[in-house]
DNA sequence: CGTACCGTTGACATACTTCAAGGAGCGTGG
DNA sequence: CCACGCTCCTTGAAGTATGTCAACGGTACG
């Protein structure tokens, strides 16, 4: 059987039986594709499925009344989509593709079946989802405790770091389709700042994040200038056997 | 039966049948108390327990290298502590009690064999586990893209909205046990800072804080200056039958 | 009665924002 | 094929929110 991205993402966490590996594939409705830049769950939406993205790019984030927004997470390939908006019944936040984007749907009605029939599935469901709050966390220490340059170079790392997961990206760098626009959002900077950091951190040698591409310039320097500690993102091994 | 505050949080995601209800209350192991500003648990520790906290304030924070700490959010009496740091077997942050705090214990094994038995369960502390979630991506919000005075007034708002929620609070105000460092933590500002804006909003009228005490001088201006809307905190009855 | 912690305030420093302007790439329609 | 209108990137100058440093007062507690 082929590992679908859900199915990785699970197995990390949870050693996963013959049996639960069918619930699972069960669970995958339609295949579906989204066009970039149109958002795919608004905030306020009460809806039904949640998604796992299968290629692609997109981000969460949420609108104040103002019209500034704050970009919570991006999820790159492998992520879940609106799996709070799902258990909540209504979306606290919406949800846009950074990308074109294929997704594959998951109904709720059926994810709490599965829960019911695999309660090991709960648990790891509960485990991804905990992985999910503990980078949210990152971002709030990085928000709220660096300053800017430090928190670009904190950022670049950590979606490096989970596309390596995911064989999407190396020590030397990955393919990248943020807008320095973006970047803004997610930093809780201006876009003007975040090209004056970005030259920054290019001019000492440490990243270049050009034409859609990061280069990590010199790692070891950009890790120690961040104070990057990867082991939030680290999945040794399944933790239930 | 007596209701814990584990069965009032849980009860409000999941409607518990009598069978969950005995496997909830034997979860229940010890009860403990700690000191205030002594660490319950440290970033990097690794721990079998997490707590349920039955009387005082906690707060859950990250260190950073050079000194500087972040403050995710603080616990008040029926929050979990630890949970995060119990399922990845090894925390990613510190706890500290803000007052001298009483809790229960509950066992991860206790809490995982739990799970197997009651599926539910294990839906129900997902719930629960997303709702925190959920606070955490408001104060990332908070702290990315509100002002020092907006950002105060509506952490403010929303610790009000959890105590009422416990009966600790109401429109008028609530005790709050928290000196203005612990504030300048939580909300990426410096303590100095923190003391200015309070004064400011005090001023215009619009809350108070002094003498461990907060009186919400005009609720609705302020709810309206901060942008605050409850919606993430209320839990309108169980969600699965 | 000192000592430690917390709150308060002023003067000064600075990181970041805002405003403004222009340039490069690119798709679209004349 | 060129002109145009986008979007995104880049850079300068000026403004502002917030941080840092420093000092002092109150209160609790040993």
């Amino acid at each position: 059987m082929e590992k679908t991205p859900l199915v990785r993402k699970l197995g990390a966490f949870v050693a996963l039986s013959d049996p639960e590996l069918s619930v699972l594939a069960s669970l995958h409705r339609r295949r579906r594709t989204f066009v970039a830049g149109r958002d795919l769950v608004q905030q306020g939406q009460s809806d039904q499925a949640a998604y796992i993205l299968a290629s692609g790019w997109a981000c969460s984030y949420k609108v104040l009344e103002d019209g500034q927004r704050q970009i919570v997470d991006f999820q790159v390939p492998g992520d879940f989509l609106g799996l709070r908006s799902v258990l909540f019944n209504v979306s606290d936040h919406s949800i846009e593709p950074v990308t074109d984007i294929e997704v594959t749907e998951v109904h709720v009605s059926d994810l709490l079946d599965a829960f019911a029939q695999t309660p090991r599935l709960a648990t790891a469901v509960l485990w991804a989802a905990s992985r999910d709050e503990a980078m949210v966390v990152e971002h709030l220490v990085n928000v709220g405790r660096r300053d800017a340059a430090e928190r670009m170079a904190h950022f670049l790392l950590e979606l490096g770091g989970r596309l390596v997961l995911v064989g999407l990206g190396s020590r030397d760098g990955y393919a990248c389709p943020l807008t320095q626009y973006l970047l803004a959002d997610a930093l809780g900077l201006s876009a003007v700042h975040v090209n004056r950091v970005l030259r920054q951190l290019r001019e000492a040698g440490l990243v270049t994040f050009r034409d859609g591409f990061v280069s990590f310039d010199d790692y070891d320097r950009l890790t120690e200038f961040a104070q990057f500690d990867s082991s939030y993102l680290d999945q040794s091994g399944p933790l239930l056997r």
